[in-house]
DNA sequence: TGAGCTACTTTAAACCTTTCAAAAACTTTT
DNA sequence: AAAAGTTTTTGAAAGGTTTAAAGTAGCTCA
């Protein structure tokens, strides 16, 4: 009866497999097994799920996702993601998702808008059903994206701000960080500031920046000098540069990375750290214990915005909530590098 | 004709979509936009290649992968995303896995063995058809890995070596490199080593102390003492449990982790590298440059051993080729740390 | 008893692509 | 101009799951 799908080359089982082995019908296996079932006949459900198990039977979720055109999967996308920055977002993602039963594609642009373009493409050709991405420094059209939302695809922008934005947006308040951030350093008797940027393009980069300079306003100072290295590989090079002479008793940077470049360089400089020059990085990634001096960053937990962004996501892709954009608060982290 | 499937709801383009507007049948585009065609009649060739276009047809890759059976979908599995080795090594799986036109389903075991079981048996259930792993510290037993392997999954292990090892594995030579780091510290007058290992679980780690130890053996001194810290996170404790007093002008670590780490405790005592002990780690991360003073470490190439690792897979997947396992050789970095 | 419920089960269709065998169109040869 | 050969097209089936609609029990109540 059965001899004739014995085994033929080790084909993984199908629900078919089950349902004969039971003299019952495919679809009875399938609401079983996905526990669509009233409970008076347990027995059958019993057998079932012991077959299933017995014979080791996993549903093939891409037959699975073809009836139902769910896949189950989210791509992310981020500027690199070696950067233990994203390694923490990443976390608070991938947590939220595996409660979901979601999985995740994760992607790196290396901050390059083309090869953002080519993994949405990427992404929604493999029909995930969400996008989370941190746009590159350099993305102001978000035209791309809206078509994949277009598609059908859910989009949440995370840790990176735009203007004019239409998707849900989940990010910390750079203004606000980089302006409690300014009044601590002017309270510790800065006068005189430059602010080291990644790229006059980034708003986040010049909200930061207004921060700064909106609590030296309040003290009556002049505003930061600036100086934008625009890559981080070429901080070194952009310091050399722009930073000969040094009337400044403070260095505030975009982030901890480049805070670490500008400690390197006053080091060759054999300017001392925060005796001669305070200095100041943003995010508090790990390495601010590894550098001498420690590094005064403002700490933005990577796990909380990674969370909350998968949330979103979810509550979009569930719900018809379409639920909104979010700014967290930082959090000051004094250590060796300021006065 | 066609006013039954308008617009019903905005489903995305299908080939039978584009077959109707041209009257022909939908096997003809699937082999046409699949480019298994002739060059005769290359008129309906244009014809379908441009009505793609226009309707923005993507190839339901869902559809194909449940017909074909082929999921262009590879599984990473490493210990922890955001460390910048396995960044490194991700770029590089990733830009053979692009040429190959596959994707990557990036996952972190966290150094687990239960995740890892639970994230082998998850990329298995959404068909991949290969796994890159790079098995936690405390993973001994494979077994795991061999069911995915029946179930036709190719497996390349990568970074992390093991006894009686039936998978093909890319790794770097850790005895070889040890051997020649510790012959060059020799060379500087080190005589007296401490190991400052991970764990004594990892076979990596082992091969390493023996090759310290062999450099040692060679020149009539004493092998090394050791302390494993078993978790990053730990080393500060475990050193200052260890480490009391300091009866050593050279300390060797499993990596540069580890060695930032020592380098921590050391100048929390007062102790100055390179003058009273010189330090080295492993790896050439990024970090080396960042500490004080720069940190002299063994260049293991990460996108070299992804680049690989991918390519073994890829060729174990499309050829009969079982092709194997193969040991790189990393190359020596003297920096500051050591004298 | 049989109508009306309830609680499950089955049948059949659908999801979209690929592929094989068969048919059709076209080309070359005789 | 018909036969033989080549190339392209077609129709149908397959891949495994889900789901709506239809069917079948088993039960209760009149």
């Amino acid at each position: 009866m059965d001899a004739k799908r014995k085994d033929s080359g080790r084909r993984p089982p199908t629900m078919k497999d089950i349902a004969d082995e039971l003299g019952i019908s495919a679809s009875t296996v399938s609401r079983i097994l996905s526990g669509k079932i009233g409970a008076r006949k347990g027995e059958m459900v019993a057998k079932v799920k012991e077959a299933a198990e017995r014979l080791n039977f996993q549903t093939n979720s891409v037959a699975r996702s073809l009836r139902t055109s769910k896949t189950q999967l989210i791509g992310i996308i981020v500027p690199n993601i070696g950067d233990d920055y994203f390694a923490g977002v990443l976390a608070g993602i991938e947590e939220v998702a595996n409660n979901h039963g979601y999985h995740l594609i994760i992607c790196q642009s290396n901050e390059s808008v083309e090869k953002e373009k080519q993994l949405i493409q990427t992404l929604s050709s493999i029909n995930v059903e969400g996008i989370l991405i941190s746009p590159s420094a350099q993305t102001t059209d978000m035209q791309y994206l809206e078509r994949a939302e277009a598609n059908g695809i859910e989009i949440v922008i995370f840790d990176r701000v735009f203007r004019d934005n239409k998707f849900a947006n989940i990010a910390y308040q750079d203004f606000h960080d980089a302006f409690e951030l300014g009044k601590y350093l002017i309270k510790t008797g800065c006068k005189r500031l430059l602010y080291v940027g990644l790229s006059e393009r980034l708003l986040n980069d010049r909200e930061r920046l207004r921060g700064y300079d909106r609590a030296l306003e309040k003290a009556n100072l002049k505003p930061c000098d600036t100086i934008f290295v625009q890559d981080t590989f070429k901080t070194q090079e952009r310091l050399r540069v722009g930073l000969t002479d040094l009337p400044y008793d403070c260095i505030v940077c975009y982030n901890d990375m480049v805070a670490v470049e500008v400690l390197n360089y006053l080091e060759s400089k054999g300017k001392s750290v925060p005796e001669d020059v305070s200095v100041c990085g943003f995010d508090n990634r790990s390495i601010c214990e590894y550098t001498t001096p420690k590094l005064t960053s403002v700490d933005h937990s990577m796990g909380k915005m990674g969370k909350l962004a998968a949330k979103t996501l979810f509550d979009r892709l569930t719900k018809d909530e379409q639920g909104g954009s979010v700014r967290l608060v930082g959090k000051l982290v004094v250590r060796e590098s300021t006065r």
